[in-house]
DNA sequence: GTCTATATCGAGATAGAC
DNA sequence: GTCTATCTCGATATAGAC
């Protein structure tokens, strides 16, 4: 991966980015050292701080580089139906999720490894998203169309259902991501009661 | 926490293993140092070496110890119904994790920590727990009891959610511990479609 | 069994040449 | 923008005295 002196500004940075993430999500944050990622993008180590003023604000700007992806990504469609929207958000989270499983491990992993200010700032983003799902739950309690006895636990317990795939699923394995994602909407439907 | 010489041999050894946890619980394996865990329990980072061979072998001992006690402490009461069973091992699961959100916590995020042999170890216990499960599920569809698409995806799917609670649940919250078990039994109830 | 002292290593980050 | 060289620090683990 050894290369000549040179200037590529715009390429590095993401490829920073990227390096970092696998490392991150492989060996962890703390395990991983910047000399590695250096040597991953083939640059050396001094390199990398042209892109970031130290490791934390990497794993920051990762984490919440993907929640700005996820919350921009989710759909908002207010107009249909309660079962509509939750078929449409089941679908959506097993799909972002999937396909990003590196960035969801780490997001979950390496909060510990955030200094205070920018973990209240990954946390609120994630709370943003969990209300998303909680409202479609709340309006469909409303329209008598879910029964839901706590519609917080229920947003919660949906959540860590469907991000767990994510820990298993691979592709070429058993089931593809459609059938997965198809039986775990039908669980879910069924735990709300949705009529 | 100094302490001046001497010979604690039975106490310093369960000490150590409480420090260790709560330390790579709250920072990460990688990012605690001997010296740390040392401090914590009040002697010098050299006495560690009487009761572990190196870093690693503390960090697999407290994962198989409580995969260990998991697996022991599961309720294996064949000759009930499905439903009973599952009510059991829902409730058995959550209280278990409940009272050891920390050594949940680090046998999730530091597998990527041990070594081969030893992550085999611990990921072979795994999966026989979650084959208690699988059991149950697979024993209510064959009785017709459950209504179950993949008796897999759903053993993973309900492992997912019940363990999910640890990362949000702590004593003296909105709900009970056992108002949270009542409703998420209630919840998997319903998902497995149980009559 | 614990201490002090230390060997060895690699970490994050910076300085200045090109 | 990247390189090489280096500063400073703290890591794991070991050796030998008590």
């Amino acid at each position: 991966m050894a290369r000549t002196q040179g200037s590529h500004a715009q390429i590095t940075g993401p490829r920073i980015r990227e390096a970092a993430l696998h490392l991150f999500a492989e060996h962890g944050f703390a395990a991983v050292s910047m000399r590695q990622i250096a040597a991953k993008v083939g640059v050396q180590a001094g390199a990398l701080y042209n892109y970031t003023p130290d490791k934390q604000a990497l794993l920051f700007s990762l984490l919440k580089g993907h929640m700005d992806e996820l919350l921009s990504a989710a759909p908002d469609q207010t107009t249909a139906s309660p079962q509509d929207r939750l078929e449409t958000f089941v679908k959506f989270h097993i799909e972002f999720h999937l396909q990003r499983h590196e960035a969801v491990f780490i997001s979950y992993m390496e909060l510990r490894n955030l200094t205070a200010e920018n973990f209240e700032v990954i946390e609120s983003l994630r709370r943003a998203y969990e209300n998303r799902l909680e409202t479609i739950l709340r309006d469909g309690v409303a329209a008598g169309v879910f029964s839901v006895h706590d519609t917080k636990l229920t947003t919660m317990a949906i959540i860590a259902m469907l991000t767990g795939i994510t820990t298993w699923y691979r592709d070429g394995g058993r089931l593809s991501a459609d059938e997965v994602s198809a039986t775990y909407c039908d669980m879910v439907r069924k735990a709300v009661g949705a009529l």
